[in-house]
DNA sequence: TTGAAAGCGCTAACAT
DNA sequence: ATGTTAGCGCTTTCAA
């Protein structure tokens, strides 16, 4: 039993008693038709269960395909898949489909994403890189004029449009609204070292609003983690310091996750915590999470819309675009210091 | 300045001096080659930045795309973000590659993006179902040979291969370990009118536990709730009647939220919850949430692995997959009931 | 080992 | 209002 062949053009224009062309010019209202014309053709249409054939249609016509390829490090992190929401709703109303894959932090699975995307002749190339991606061959595919904009970290070796959160500078509002509190000693628990631009931006935010306060800086209280796991072993080691920390800056989610078990371990709940990134629940924790919130949904509206003037033909100059982050105050930020620990 | 034209076969096959079926054969290994013609086309491959246009290909070889349809009702929750990894996972080793879209619940985008799915030809579809959709449509396709897997829920109106959960036997399980503890008066927090197939499902879980146990089924004790706010206000309301649950079971994530909030906010950290579906935090709550964990990326896995079968020709009839949930220890369920609240 | 011609399903350009 | 021809970029078929 060898499988029906899907219906063609030339199938519904059999059916009809009538042209191929006619029927495409139906489909696509495309110059003028009969109403009853029309109406056996969509009859036909519907009998045949007939589904035109989208990459045939864009050989012909030769433009770039009606989708956006994006490329993640990691689809099940929310993170990502809410930026993918954002991107999918701008562009929806242009009739452009996302595409989607995920190179799980691979700079050689990204390669080989994007190159089955460029394949695939997506109209717009979006990625959140990898660490230690490298980018400078999709300059010959921008200049064939197929936007290429960056997500969550600026690309490597190729300038273009980039959308990321003010790192640094919501960090550095976490850390300053600390020290507001009265804490002078304020551990940083994050990943290192900072190859990576969030990581390394985020230190930065840090190490600046210490220096805006005045207050030196430690080396001691900078702690390394890769996972919930290091990160809480990195906090144990934090507190346990001869004249530890009063309060702590978790540098992403995966840190927040060690450092939050290892305070409830420990019993040290009066330790003040300023998380990056939101999480869901952070309202019900006892004390409940204050955090810098980033707006990932407004990253990918915001590289959509990019994308669509791009594809509109603003030629203009490669931007940056900074989305901004929240400072949430819920209470496990605004513990007061206390001496004798 | 107009934009560079994208360099094709022909543009690779006159620079080198050869025929593009040369080029074709070399770059798809396919036939022989002299080792000096494969070098130069290569060489004139990289010299240009050819990119093979893979809808020409699919095109001419009439067999279907090279990629998986995927649609999910929301793209930014973490359960069909881990279900796609775990289908990415499965399909790749296939070189197929996920394309993935959101209906945000709603019928017709749904239809709309499963038939710009078909009109790409993908090669297998995938649909974890809206509420209210209807697939019989899709039967023709499924006839031309194209598999199709419906996910987390059954397609309607359509048999096919399908994938869930075991919402009905992982929420009884979770109740009967509740009933284990002691307790007899349990509320249930859920989206109610359960015309969905999960919320359906995990509903009659609850009752089976019940009955398992002889235990009255009191109608009183089943709020419905629609969001984290409704879900607070639900909870709230159950534990004012007259005779009180001492245990709850929340239906969803969104669900627990609004239950955990209210429990905190109201102080009543003495009722025992159980709630369906992990929460990334829930070790570090107090207590810690017992729950009916799902495996999405098992899930998704057991996807991709059905639809390789149905492309290398299993046409054996449709099954439906059930992946275990597991029911994680963690204190909020162990709370004992105590008499006198 | 290589090439020429035909054709996949569709639409652009030009008829009628 | 409809049809004809040609051709998109590639691969298949057949020939050299």
């Amino acid at each position: 039993m060898t499988p029906a062949r899907r219906p063609t053009l030339a199938d519904v224009a059999r059916e009809v008693g009538v042209s191929a062309k006619t029927v495409s010019r139906v489909l696509n209202e495309d110059g003028p038709s009969s109403p009853d014309t029309r109406r056996r053709v969509l009859e036909a249409v519907a009998k045949l269960g007939f589904q035109p054939n989208l990459m045939a249609r864009s050989i012909r016509t030769g433009g770039p395909d009606t989708t956006v390829g994006l490329v993640v490090p990691d689809m099940s992190n929310p993170f990502f898949g809410a930026v993918a929401s954002g991107i999918e709703d701008a562009v929806r109303t242009r009739g452009l489909t996302l595409l989607m894959g995920s190179s799980h932090d691979d700079p050689h699975r990204e390669q080989a994403l994007i190159d089955t995307f460029l394949a695939r002749r997506v109209s717009v190339l979006m990625v959140a890189p990898a660490a230690g991606s490298e980018h400078s061959r999709l300059q010959v595919h921008r200049a064939a004029g197929m936007p290429v904009v960056f997500l969550d970290r600026p690309g490597t070796g190729l300038t273009t449009d980039t959308v990321v959160s003010t790192n640094r500078s919501g960090t550095r509002e976490g850390v300053a609204h600390l020290i507001a509190g009265g804490h002078s000693r304020i551990g940083f628990v994050g990943d290192l070292p900072t190859r990576l631009y969030t990581r390394r931006e985020r230190l930065a935010g840090y190490r600046e609003a210490l220096a805006d306060a005045g207050l030196s800086h430690d080396r001691a209280l900078i702690a390394d983690a890769h996972d919930p796991e290091t990160a809480a072993e990195a906090t144990a080691r934090l507190l346990d310091l001869r004249d530890p920390p009063t309060a702590l800056l978790s540098g992403n989610n995966t840190m927040t996750l060690g450092v939050l078990t290892q305070l409830a371990r420990g019993g040290s709940k009066d330790i003040a915590v300023v998380a990056f990134d939101d999480v869901p629940i952070a309202s019900i924790l006892e004390p409940a999470l204050t955090v810098v919130a980033q707006n990932p949904t407004a990253v990918g509206a915001t590289a959509g819309a990019i994308a669509i003037r791009r594809l509109a033909g603003d030629r203009a100059r490669a931007r940056t675009v900074l989305v901004e982050t929240h400072l949430i105050l819920r209470g496990s930020g605004e513990l007061a210091p206390r001496p004798g620990r």
